[in-house]
DNA sequence: TTCACAATAT
DNA sequence: AATATTGTGA
C-alpha cells in the first residue's frame, strides 16, 4: 500500500503467479516501447545489454550506483498507521549471555527455540530471533585445508 | 495453530 | 556477515 501511495502503478502479491509477471511485463515493454527515447527526468534507466554479433566488442565500463533522491518519508504515514518499523534484533553480548545461559541451563538437548526463548525472559524478543540466531551460530568451525 | 528446521531472502 | 522471512511437515 505504502509502495502504491508512492507512485507505484501496479503490484504482485506473493507467490508470484507467473501469469501475473508476464501480464505486468507486457506492460512494461509497452511502456517503454510507446516512449521510444524518451527520457524522463530523473530515474537511472537501465538498459538491456545489447547482444554482440559482430567480432569486436568495446569495453563497457562501470556504471555508478549511486543515484538516490526524492521521495522520504518524514514520519509520514498518513495512510497505514499500521506500519510499524521492526527494528533488527542486535545480539549484544549481554544478549548473548543470557542466550548461552539458558542453554546450559536447559542442557544442551533441549535446545529448541521456544524454550530458550522463555528461558532468556528478555522482551520483545521473539521465537524466531532465537531460532535465526540458532541458525547463524555454527559458523564458528573453520575447515582447516 | 504452533512449532522446529532448513532454505532462502534482505 | 548478521538477521529476517518463508516453506514444510509434524
Amino acid at each position: 500500500m505504502k509502495g502504491v501511495s508512492h507512485g507505484a502503478c501496479d503490484y504482485l502479491m506473493k507467490p508470484v503467479c507467473i501469469e501475473e509477471l508476464c501480464n505486468i511485463w507486457q506492460h512494461v515493454i509497452r511502456r517503454k516501447v510507446e516512449s521510444k527515447s524518451q527520457s524522463k527526468s530523473k530515474h537511472n534507466h537501465e538498459e538491456s545489454d545489447q547482444g554482440n554479433k559482430g567480432g569486436d566488442h568495446n569495453e563497457k565500463l562501470n556504471r555508478k550506483r549511486k543515484d538516490e533522491e526524492e521521495d522520504e518519508e518524514n514520519g509520514n504515514e498518513s495512510d497505514d498507521p499500521t506500519t510499524k518499523k521492526k527494528p533488527r534484533v542486535v545480539w549484544s553480548i549481554d544478549l548473548h549471555r543470557k542466550f548461552v545461559a539458558a542453554i546450559n541451563q536447559l542442557g544442551i538437548e533441549k535446545t529448541m527455540p521456544k524454550r530458550i526463548l522463555d528461558s532468556m525472559n528478555v522482551d520483545g524478543l521473539t521465537r524466531e530471533n532465537v531460532a535465526s540466531h540458532l541458525q547463524a551460530l555454527p559458523n564458528e568451525d573453520q575447515s582447516t585445508s
